[in-house]
DNA sequence: CCAGAATCACACGTACACGAATGAAAATGG
DNA sequence: CCATTTTCATTCGTGTACGTGTGATTCTGG
């Protein structure tokens, strides 16, 4: 699904449109760029390695999660999966009925769930992350090794400044300007 | 939303799990990084900037396109914004109903449709982007400039390096694995 | 001990997001 | 010309994805 325009056209549209402002172009070019990357690393990956086993991404992540861990809280996948508890539920219910995750209560807190990985879970992870891996690296072709651990280095102090610092840039904001909810959500029983 | 466990316990518990497997780990941090990083920013950006306009990170993208090339054929927007026409029919019903956008028919080919900001949708833009871009120079803070400009240009490597040998790639392990069809998509009327 | 606060998994409503199917329209090719 | 093929936006089915509401369960201060 390449772009339509060339960078050089898009460049020249977005000169022409937004002369008139002051911009910080070296973080729209940043954040632009992340979610293209992005989007295109998560589609070749679904639609090579994961193809194979019919898995979308997220639910992917979340199989390798609780590989990982071999047993972990719910609540603690969604954290580690980076996707919400809600959106949690919906997955471990699809990969449940497919028979490749098993959800158990915990022993002393009866509000907790575990999760863990049928013995076909564990089969399909052990066949399915190699061939996994070397989409990974062949996404990361076009750069050196040392490239590759710039970027993710890079990559993580973005995500650690958000975390150590974006609430309180949001609050701040909130204070300015108070914003709407959010669309969605469940509605109140009237 | 931080991940609950630490960088150094998850690092110990790959190592577990994966040690008997041969991995390309500077491929792994740069992928699963891409996805944290932009998971991140997407939802900094939804809840400071957007939120003010009540906009999902998809709607603005395709905001942004019509705006940057201020008359757009549909199959170009969805190709500039990097998601299905499919979807971009959806986003484009939501945005039309708010009346920022609005869809014309191409005077050549009726098959074609245009897009265009109405008056509103060009004042929400010029009002609203200022305060997304400085969200967008926010998230790059931790990162020098010239950093943010390396990012950027390392990340558009691997946009064009999928763009020019991923298909070719994914028809290669087809060619090893013919893959089932992918789930979702519309089933035959039978 | 026990009332209220906190936290949990999950239900629910809205909004994407994809690819396959569909029907309309335009290009192609004899 | 007219049938075939191609190209287009859209519809449809499935699966996320979010935040809020809900009820069950546990924690906590008095």
């Amino acid at each position: 699904m390449p772009a339509h325009y060339s960078l050089t056209e898009t460049e020249e549209a977005v000169n022409r449109r937004l002369g008139a402002f002051p911009i910080r172009r070296e973080a729209l070019a940043a954040v632009s760029n992340l979610h293209r990357a992005a989007a295109a690393v998560r589609q070749h990956l679904e639609n090579s390695a994961l193809r194979v086993a019919d898995l979308t991404w997220s639910a992917f992540v979340v199989l390798w999660v609780v590989w990982i861990w071999e047993e972990i809280e719910t609540r603690h996948a969604a954290a580690e999966a980076g996707i919400s508890k809600g959106t949690l539920t919906g997955i471990i219910k699809t990969l449940e009925s497919r028979g490749l995750i098993q959800r158990s209560q915990h022993p002393d807190d009866r509000r907790l769930a575990l999760l863990r990985l049928t013995p076909e879970g564990l089969a399909l992870m052990e066949r399915l992350f190699p061939a996994f891996n070397d989409e990974e690296a062949f996404v990361v072709g076009a750069l050196e090794e040392h490239e590759a651990l710039d970027l993710a280095a890079c990559l993580r102090r973005i995500v650690t400044h958000l975390e150590e610092h974006g609430e309180q840039r949001r609050n701040d904001l909130r204070r300015q300007t108070p914003v709407p909810p959010r669309r969605g959500g469940r509605r109140r029983t009237e």
